[in-house]
Parts: structure tokens; C-alpha cells; sequence
DNA sequence: CGGTATCCTAAGCGATACTG
DNA sequence: CAGTATCGCTTAGGATACCG
């Protein structure tokens, strides 16, 4: 019955896209900043709030655990009082650096055509106005 | 003032960090899907409504209009009637698909890593009880 | 110091119905 | 065929306070 004509079923899905699937990990509003930090060695989590700019103690813990749960992020705590806890990217993490670096570099040479794109798209539907802030969400 | 022990202050901001701002471009549920679906060639709408498994109207327009607007993805209308409308990644948008190989590739190699971090995980810090559903949110 | 707990709002997303 | 419009849910995320 499905020899000839088959109805073709969708082929791509979430859980098989193997681009959703990495975006997964890394794509949460905190997520890409705290890999960030982490770039350059293991980083304290009183330093990461202070060095990211904007995020609470509960959107750090948050982030870091799911790095943490995903093998991204290795947390070692010293059991001192008070206690220290230093977060590092594993090697599974860092090996991860290497295609993100790749993403960055590409919006660091296509930026401004995404822009100038954005702004194109603007004018051209115009937003039912003549004097907008252009600037989206900042 | 500002002279010998000057406050630190954040130096990663999300509009500052690029890993961030290429996420923004294709991180949203279905933007990797639909990039995914138009890698090899152009597409009709509602070929990509079937062929993405799960998408509505709503969000399939939404999504590549978003591409669109950021000049990713082009919209060609043959304006006749019904209309005929393809969707095709622009030179900039196919220049974003190298990188996003590269990540696609790693989600290939350490898929097995990340879910054994997983398993690992909740295993370790026992999610108070001990016949849990492994499979997190498929 | 390095977190939780609680509450609340805003955004993302889905379902359904309607349209040129 | 290729969309909008509307509604309502569910989640992400922010603010604040408390804890070992």
C-alpha cells in the first residue's frame, strides 16, 4: 500500500536535527556567556556573577548545573569555611570551543550585513511609523 | 580615583559577547529546522510545514520571517493565483552553514558523551527516587 | 561564600479559526 | 496556497529574601 505513492512523512524533527540538538546546550540566554568565562580557566562562582554583567545568583547556579549535568562544566568545591567553588570547562567542554569559535567569528564578519539586513527589512515593511528607535532590544 | 585598586568592572555583557549573538540568530524551537530543511535548495511553505514534523503556521512564519529580516533567507513570490511563495537561504545565510556543520559535527561525535554525563548526573545527586524516568523531555 | 526558596511577570509557543 | 488573528497555557527568567 506504500509502494508507489507513499505519503511522505515529515523528515525532520526536533530530537533529530543535529543543529536543535547542539543548540540545545548551548542556547539558553546565560548559557554562552558563562562558556565565555570560562574560556580562559576555572573562574569562582562569585567571580562569574561579577564578570557577567546583568546575571542573578539564580540564572548562575541554573546555568552552571546544567553545564554541569551535560559534562560541559566540571565544579570542584574546596570544603573550607567559607566554602570555595571553582567552576572549569571539561575537556568534553572544551572541545566544544573549537565549532563555538567558528560561530563567533562569523558574526564577527557578518554583524554589520545582518544588520544593515535588519534595518533593510524595517524600512522596507515599514513598522507603521516614520521615526522609530531602530534599536530592538537593547 | 580609579588609579591603583579600581572596581572591575562586568566585562562580559550579552550584547557584548559574540557566542551570544550568533545564538540569537538561530536559537529559537524551529529557526535550526528550518535552516536545516532549506540546506539543499529552495522550499515551499507548505513543503516545510510538512516536512518539519510538528510546526504550526504560526511559528513556521515566524520563524523565517525572523530569518528573513535578518537576511539569512530569501522570499520569492511568483504571484499568480494561488500564490507560489519559495524560501531559499541567502549567500550570507549559506555562509552561516559551514559553522553550523561544524557544531552539527560534534553533536555527532559526543552525543553519547553528553547523555552519559546525563545519566551520570542523576545518578550522583539521586533525584529522590530510584525508578525515574531517564528520558528527560522527549 | 555559595547557594535555595518563593513569588511574579514576560515571553514563547500551541491550537484553532478566519482570509485574500 | 500562504498566510493572520486571537486566545490561553506553560515556561524562562527577574527580584527579593533567607540559609549552612
Amino acid at each position: 500500500m506504500t509502494t508507489s505513492e507513499e505519503k511522505r512523512q515529515p523528515e525532520i524533527t526536533l530530537t533529530g536535527c543535529g543543529y536543535h540538538r547542539v543548540l540545545e546546550l548551548i542556547s539558553d540566554k546565560w548559557t554562552a556567556l558563562v562558556i565565555y568565562a570560562l574560556e580562559n580557566g576555572s573562574v569562582r562562582y562569585g567571580e562569574l556573577l561579577r564578570k557577567i554583567e546583568g546575571i542573578s545568583k539564580k540564572m548562575l547556579t541554573h546555568t552552571v548545573r546544567k553545564l554541569e549535568r551535560d559534562g560541559l562544566v566540571h565544579r570542584h568545591i574546596t570544603p573550607i569555611v567559607p566554602p570555595t567553588v571553582e567552576y572549569s570547562l571539561t575537556p568534553l567542554g572544551e572541545s566544544l570551543l573549537e565549532p563555538m569559535r567558528s560561530l563567533r567569528q562569523w558574526i564577527r564578519v557578518h554583524d554589520s550585513q545582518v544588520m544593515a539586513a535588519r534595518v533593510n527589512f524595517d524600512q522596507t515593511y515599514n513598522k507603521d511609523n516614520d521615526s522609530p528607535n531602530l534599536e530592538d532590544h537593547l
